[in-house]
RNA sequence: GCUGAUGUAGCUCAGUCGGUAGAGCACUUCCUUGGUAAGGAAGAGGUCAUCGGUUCAAGUCCGAUCAUCAGCUCCA
């Protein structure tokens, strides 16, 4: 029997060889590291004897496959040290997850910290007992039975008698007294588990339904050595330190306060700098790509929003309308604004438009306003007042696939000026399954999203599709980076609509003479100003680069004797429209250069006798130190462009 | 919205058995005039989230509300 490996090495076995047998072959180390085993493209358990020729590569922790095994069977390690602490807990679904793995346990006590702990050193225990994980294959109904009989669990017979009512043949792993229905796979053993760490515990429902039983969710992450637990650790208190919500108080750059309402956040002077120039690079790039700006007020009446659709979609997430009577008793309703297309829309057709005139690029930083969940706020990530750099393109059919690659380009400009440049992008299509929770027909869904692809191919731009992200009236892609803690943000969109231009009868005259419909586009770079400085703020851990900082250079003369000289470079600086600020107290140099440095304030200069003398400053950049000594005008010259550059 | 946890000075946090509130940093004033990440001293700062209850007495115990956090569910 011949096998073959990745790197195309070819080695003779005798038939029914398991991966661990394989492994040791190559090396020592690689059978102490093996998890499992990829052959032929399926990744199956370690002990699984193969039995024909075949390709295959052993699967360690490094790779996502391993992580994956090597989490699930954590999930199941942990059942079992629950299951000996806590007799009569019963288990819903333990899957991995992307850093770690969950388990659902219905247990009639609260589990707390203490528990955890408990639980985490029952799992070492169970893991220094190294006992082999067996995989049991039996048929449905011998596992309803066994589930239901021997192992107590109704929440193992409801997924046999459900979710898989049409297989034949189920597995069930072992370990101990111990045992799961998983197709698996799963590690060899216990004992590759050396590190446990049960990070917290949550509510959640039983399969996802509200109406079912709620369960205790434990979540946990495992490794296979103490290192590289202290490693995910070091990376979790980073991502603490990042959070936008503790770095967006400590430098000063917004606020949310319950006097105002919960997800209101309000722009602190700091903040408020940022979002300027972000906006202000936005307007001016768009201006160049043919956009007019608009301005459009923040309520309308209620049958603007019935018209458009988004009314009976989403009046469960909207702010209650306002209702106004005037003396006759005739009343009418307005909505907070939830979103800017209905007013464009009729700004569009507030006049009679030729094919000649598009297509139309309508902009406007639009403040909405959506009353999301309680559950679901956070910080500036997710609020309930939130301005978009919402666009709405208005073209004709033969147009459509040039602007949604326009404005595939602007979004990209954007993050890559930005930084991001990790950015997943999806195509968010309709679920066919569900026509009903959409607008429009079907001829016109697929046009739609024929067109997308179409530009997202032709911008070569890699993607990822996501069935049923798409939103009521058109399909969408969507680029989606992660924060500080490895939670994934949607910020840019492009969206394509051909169903508002019905509901709006929006129309162009064409070089036929005859009424057309126009395509409209959605596109918000950014998406969120809240939502993209939130994310911005962990991706730049408060280092903004020098065009955004809100204080960009900061004047540290040493002592009292210089202060004039001081107030003249820094008067040099604001007058070239450079942010600054100036440190006029009796503190050490050293006192001054610390707090300018916890303030993330990007320029020091310090200016002491021999900088008075030469007319100079001492460079010092933030987070780099010291950088020598430069002319007063040079200093300036260099920062003035280093700001325009956008570096 | 649901489940759980949390809420004490501007910030980070102590506060024992129920007996009228504490530290460090920040802030203010004074001293100090210094060379690349914390000079010294003094002072000021609190409706213990809010409302109600138990008690001779509540930051502490109980209930409700609000907010925040974690997760679930949702997301134009």
């Amino acid at each position: 029997m011949v096998i073959t490996l990745p790197d195309g090495t070819e080695k003779t076995f005798p038939a029914g060889i398991t991966g661990l047998d394989i492994a040791a072959s190559i090396g020592r180390k690689l059978a102490e590291a093996a998890l499992g085993i990829i052959v032929d493209g399926r990744l199956q358990d370690l002990g699984t004897p193969i039995t024909r020729n075949a390709g295959v590569s052993i699967v360690t922790f490094d790779s996502p496959d391993g992580k994956e095994i090597f989490w699930h069977s954590s999930s199941h390690l942990m059942a079992q040290a629950i299951e000996e602490l806590f007799p009569g807990a019963k288990f819903g679904a333990g899957p991995a997850i992307e850093q770690g793995f969950y388990y659902d346990v219905a247990y009639p006590e609260r589990f707390n910290e203490d528990d955890l702990r408990n639980i985490e050193a029952k799992m070492l225990e169970i893991s220094g007992r190294d006992i082999a994980i067996r995989r049991e294959e039996m048929p449905r109904e011998q596992a309803i039975g066994y589930f239901r009989e021997s192992r107590k669990d109704p929440y193992k017979v409801e997924i046999l008698e459900e979710t898989l009512k049409g297989v034949e043949t189920v597995s069930v792993y072992h370990q101990d007294g111990f045992a799961d229905l998983c197709s698996g796979p799963h590690l060899p053993n216990t004992g590759k588990i050396r590190a446990v760490l049960l990070t917290n515990i949550s509510a959640s429902y039983w399969r996802g339904d509200s109406s079912r039983e709620s369960m205790q969710r434990i979540y946990g992450v495992t490794f296979p050595s103490d290192k590289l637990l202290k490693e995910h650790v070091a990376r979790l208190e980073e991502a603490r330190r990042r959070d936008h919500r503790k770095l967006g108080a400590e430098l000063g750059l917004f606020m949310l306060t319950p006097e105002v309402g919960s997800g209101l956040p309000i722009w602190l002077p700091k903040g408020a700098i940022i979002r300027n120039e972000l906006e202000t690079f936005l307007k001016g790039e768009q201006r160049k790509r043919g956009y007019v700006p608009v301005y459009t007020p923040h309520i309308g009446n209620i049958e603007l929003y019935k018209r458009s659709g988004h009314y009976p979609y989403y009046s469960d997430s909207q702010f209650p309308p306002l209702t106004y009577k005037d003396e006759t008793g005739r009343e009418e309703q307005y909505l907070l604004k939830p979103m800017n297309c209905p007013h464009h829309h009729l700004i569009y057709s507030s006049d009679l438009r030729s094919y000649r005139d598009l297509p139309i690029r309508l902009t406007e930083f639009g403040t909405v306003y959506r009353h999301e969940q309680s559950g679901e706020l956070n910080g500036l990530v997710r609020a309930r007042g939130f301005t978009q750099d919402d666009s709405h393109i208005y073209c004709r059919p033969d147009q459509l696939v040039d602007e949604i690659c326009n404005a595939i380009d602007l979004t990209r400009f954007v993050f890559n000026t930005l930084g991001f440049d990790e950015v997943e992008t999806r195509l968010s299509l309709h679920d066919p399954a569900n026509q009903a929770k959409y607008g429009g027909t079907a001829e016109v869904w697929e046009q739609a999203e024929k067109d997308v692809k179409e530009a997202a191919d032709r911008m070569g731009i890699k993607y990822f599709i996501g069935i049923g992200e798409a939103s009521f009236y058109g399909p969408k892609i969507d680029f989606i980076v992660r924060d500080a803690i490895g939670r994934k943000w949607q910020l840019g969109t492009v969206q394509v609509d051909y169903v508002m231009p019905e509901r709006f009868d929006l129309s162009y005259i064409g070089s036929d003479g005859q009424k057309h419909r126009p395509v409209v586009i959605h596109r918000a770079p950014f998406g969120s100003m809240e939502r993209f400085i939130g994310v911005l703020i962990e991706h730049t851990a408060g280092n903004f680069p020098l065009w955004l900082a809100p204080v960009q250079v900061t004047v540290l003369p040493i002592a009292e004797d210089v202060h004039d000289y001081a107030r003249e470079v820094y008067a040099k600086l604001q007058a070239a429209g450079i942010r600054a600020e100036i440190d006029l107290r009796s503190e050490k140099i050293g006192k001054k250069i610390r707090e300018a440095e916890l303030s993330k304030i990007p320029v020091m200069l310090v200016i002491g006798r021999n900088e008075q003398e030469a007319r100079e400053v001492s460079v010092r950049r933030h987070r780099k130190g010291d950088e020598g000594r430069l002319g007063v005008q040079e200093i300036v010259a260099r920062l003035s462009e280093e700001i325009a550059q956008r570096a």
